[in-house]
DNA sequence: CTGTTAGCGCCTTCAT
DNA sequence: ATGAAGGCGCTAACAG
């Protein structure tokens, strides 16, 4: 590939001035600055982002770690930061942690190794010593969705408390009293919010709350499904279950076929995170629809705003800028039909 | 952040010991290494993977490019792909184009400045010009699921054109002989192939084509959405309906609801790409599984090819290697309850 | 076995 | 307005 030496041989000028009139640094002759052009043309020339990144520190690119992009959430969610940050020339480095701490730190380690700019993150919940790096070395780091054990960065959530209280309460106020909830792992911050908001709508409610509802199921489909088999076998009296994500929503689904288990009747059901698939199964579901692009929204702008701090600091150094906002979004119930009053 | 020189200096030896030690290039005395691995561990050393790619010229960065990570097809090959390149220590860079052709040409610009070391792709359709330059500069380029206009790689990909005759002669079989089917662009190669198997069955079925039940819609669900409304209302003595992606299954869907017309008693249906909850809807959904498992295993093991070959042609000149072959892989029919019997 | 040296391709003072 | 030179962090010969 032709370097910038070679442009700057075949226009007659210096590698210095090639440089500048590539990246407007400086006042160029119009006509020495055709001439570069031209020969940048006639050479296809590319500068390579490689050598830029060496020598500038800046690599815009962005790591991006979520559990599994096959998860309908994540992959909007990554589909969201790529529409708002390729338009300003960031690449995503996208890594799939598949919720293990293990290949989420080695993913970790490959982005410090390739010194990108900044990173987005959906931590799966083990805590990271290598997060610690990151922030000794001024990367900026915003967390997704999800809090991680130790607090080293902006976290961009959903209030997932205040979700779930919405699709325990509705199911309270329709008298249903023996309510199951499937959840993932309560190691996750996200989990902890749907726990509390679960219990709290029932203590409004003047309920105790019984522990043996709360079904916990690892992350798969798989795992969901037989999860969901022993939450309908082992509680034949419960009359509602609230589903708390994608996976568990399928695989309850398909328990309750195989069970023969018809919905509103034998059991009501609310789940999480809105898809266009949840109004064409009969009935439809009533369900807790995420805010997905205010999520993403809110990541970048973050993000970017992290990172103008850390390029203002580097200026003018010891120019303290105060540490960026959480946010919290709302997410919305959408009630239909798999709610019936009893 | 230290540099390779910090750590040599701490371990008093020099930069290319330090190198050594840490790429196995060459033996180093186990008592001075000790010293470099305390070094190293002490200053917490990370190699810039920067620096390296510049000396080396290999980035270890993969470039991914596919339409709408959001659909749940692109969304497993992503996840595919990283599966089996992460655990050798390269990073993915996802790009999606969203099916345009200007977003697809400024993600091939941003990824040749990168020097990516080669690159999966499910184009546009569209001639990209950029693309002869990755070609020129030796960086192997795969296709997959879709052929570019001009060939300028292997491509892996589904039989859609089998998979089209199964889904129609399924229905053929059945004794329909209004078909309606459902495809995006007809640029595209994938679509030609589905085309080609739906007319292929209906002509050894000896039936002749009526075009006016071929229904072409854009990508998204919402043109899919109105393009079946449309379909409905235009063709009412239609029997069946073959939807040939995720978003047209969503679409048509939704307008039989709308228009409130079950199947399979008004009409039949098969959709194409296979998801868990196409077994949940009422009736569960006749589909058309894409082997995506076997797709990315293809996929990835003819890019590690083409780069073993790109690496060994540098060093050896002159040893043209043989191109890779296309793959084609088989979908299958899995017959569920959508489509009767008339 | 270890050190010296010369780049990789680019940007950036600092002169001119 | 342009050029010369140094250096970003690392690896690859080649010497010692």
């Amino acid at each position: 590939m032709p370097t910038i030496r070679d442009v700057a041989k075949l226009a007659g000028v210096s590698t210095a001035t090639v440089s500048h009139v590539i990246n407007n640094s400086h006042v160029v002759r119009p006509d020495t600055r055709q001439r570069v052009l031209a020969a940048i043309e006639r050479l296809n020339y590319r500068p390579s982002a490689i050598a830029r990144s060496l020598t500038t520190s800046v690599t815009r690119s962005i790591g991006v770690m979520v559990a599994d992009i096959t998860n309908p959430f994540f992959a909007a969610i990554v589909r969201g930061i790529e529409d708002r940050l390729e338009t300003h020339g960031y690449n995503l480095i996208v890594c799939n942690t598949d919720e293990q701490a293990s290949r989420e730190a080695r993913d970790l380690e490959l982005l410090l190794a390739r010194r990108v700019d900044g990173m987005i993150i959906a931590p799966t919940g083990e805590p990271q010593p290598l997060l610690r790096e990151f922030v000794a070395h001024n990367i900026p780091l915003v967390f997704i969705d999800r809090k991680p054990p130790e607090p080293c960065g902006p976290v961009i959530a959903i209030d997932t408390r205040a979700g779930t209280y919405a699709a325990t309460d509705h199911l309270l106020r329709l008298g249903h009293r023996r309510i199951a909830i499937l959840v993932r792992s309560p190691m996750l911050s996200t989990v902890v919010g749907r726990l509390d908001g679960y219990r709290q709508a029932l203590r409004d409610h003047h309920l105790s709350v019984d522990e043996s509802l709360i079904y916990v199921s690892d992350y798969a489909v798989e795992a969901a499904h037989e999860t969901a088999h022993r939450l309908l076998s082992n509680s034949p009296w419960l009359t509602a279950i609230i589903a708390t994500n994608h996976a568990m929503t399928l695989g309850l689904l398909e328990a309750m076929q195989e069970q023969y288990l018809k919905y509103p009747d034998d059991i009501s059901l609310v789940a999480f995170d809105d898809n266009p698939w949840l109004t064409l199964v009969t009935p439809p579901l009533t369900a807790v629809r995420l805010p997905i692009q205010a999520l993403c929204d809110a990541t970048v702008k973050t993000l970017r705003a992290a990172m103008e701090n850390q390029a203002q600091s580097k200026k003018s150094s010891h120019v303290e800028s105060q540490p960026l906002p959480d946010i919290l979004l709302q997410a919305e119930l959408i009630s239909r039909a798999s709610c019936r009053k009893i």
